[in-house]
DNA sequence: GTCTATACGAAGATAGAC
DNA sequence: GTCTATCTTCGTATAGAC
């Protein structure tokens, strides 16, 4: 395999996972896909036999690896307001792509719930919300809260941003993310349950 | 027109806005919509002149209002423990699905965002959220919250909620839900920003 | 490896019989 | 009004030429 067609597989994936925070799961379609990537049809199946299935599952990956990432970077250059600073960066890219650019994860979460075959999609949300969620735990931990209770709040912070990027979507409007920037850091200061 | 036909059309409403809870927008066929409400597929465009982006429209309209309703239901019975009432509801929902059960207007404001010529279901969509945004913001006032912080609170609590919806049904799991119930609380004790 | 052409199926929407 | 049949479009996936 050559060092272009490695690329242009890559190129596939990131195409992949941008197209589908925007349009969703069932909104893209391969041709459109690899339109966007500039790859070959002819070799999508060469490089992903298992079609559309294997280039979503491994655009997932890619996504939630590449938010991780994000957050990490966060949380390492400010360990008080690493979160604030996480979601100052996601105001951002919401309202410069004008509430079109929404989670992918959570695109394909909802998509390929009720979908048959779509199994190693399902597995790979879920993998990717298991790693924030552990992320963001060991952090607030750190931070001197209780183990138990650090989970539960892991697990609040990301479903408090979700919900809010699909309000901002839903409402063409930032100001369901300012609420949460607003409201969060009341959890935050809890201790305890 | 017939009484039965009244009943029949409703009956397509009702069993859109179910099958929009898990199969999701794009997931949905009049076909299949028509066969679960029982009724003819001749009729459909007769019923529904702008065809699915109708049923789809009016789904969601009726689906936010029985929300609505069930919201303002739980608030007045217990004016202090009302949205952990409704929490457990919809705990219990989740479950007894098996996490099959989502969020229909998320479905649409997710599925909807990108598409040409939906701006009906869009404006649908829009216009639930800020109703329950609505319910809530009169409802945390009334508790003694300011206004100001009270309307972002409104909405921090939805997002949660949604997002917790989201992450059940991603991990098959309804840890992401207590979590939320557990955290909750905190953000409501806070009285100001 | 990458192309074009195509098989195959599903879905929205419409036409015409009854 | 409601049915069946059909048109059209689009998507995945594959076959075969180069």
């Amino acid at each position: 395999m050559s060092k272009s067609a490695i690329e242009g597989r890559q190129r596939v994936i990131e195409a992949a996972a941008a197209m589908l925070a925007s349009h969703g799961l069932r909104g893209i379609s391969i041709r459109e896909v690899i339109k966007f990537a500039n790859a070959p049809l002819g070799s999508t199946y060469h490089n992903f036999p298992n079609g559309k299935q294997q280039i979503v599952t491994e655009a997932v990956q890619w996504a939630g690896e590449q938010a991780s990432a994000q957050l990490q970077a966060c949380l390492a250059q400010d360990k008080e307001n690493g979160i604030q600073l996480f979601l100052q960066q996601w105001r951002k890219r919401l309202t410069k792509s004008e509430f079109r650019h929404g989670c992918p994860i959570v695109a394909a979460a909802i998509e390929a719930s009720e979908e048959e075959d779509a199994e190693p999609v399902k597995q790979a949300v879920s993998t990717v919300f298991a790693h924030w969620q552990q992320l963001l735990t060991t952090h607030l931990i750190s931070l001197g809260h209780a183990a138990s209770y650090a989970q539960s709040l892991a697990v609040a912070v990301i479903a408090c941003i979700e919900g809010a990027v699909v309000l901002c979507r839903g409402q063409q409007n930032i100001a369901p993310f300012d609420a949460i920037i607003e409201c969060i850091p009341a959890m935050l200061a809890a201790k305890q349950a």
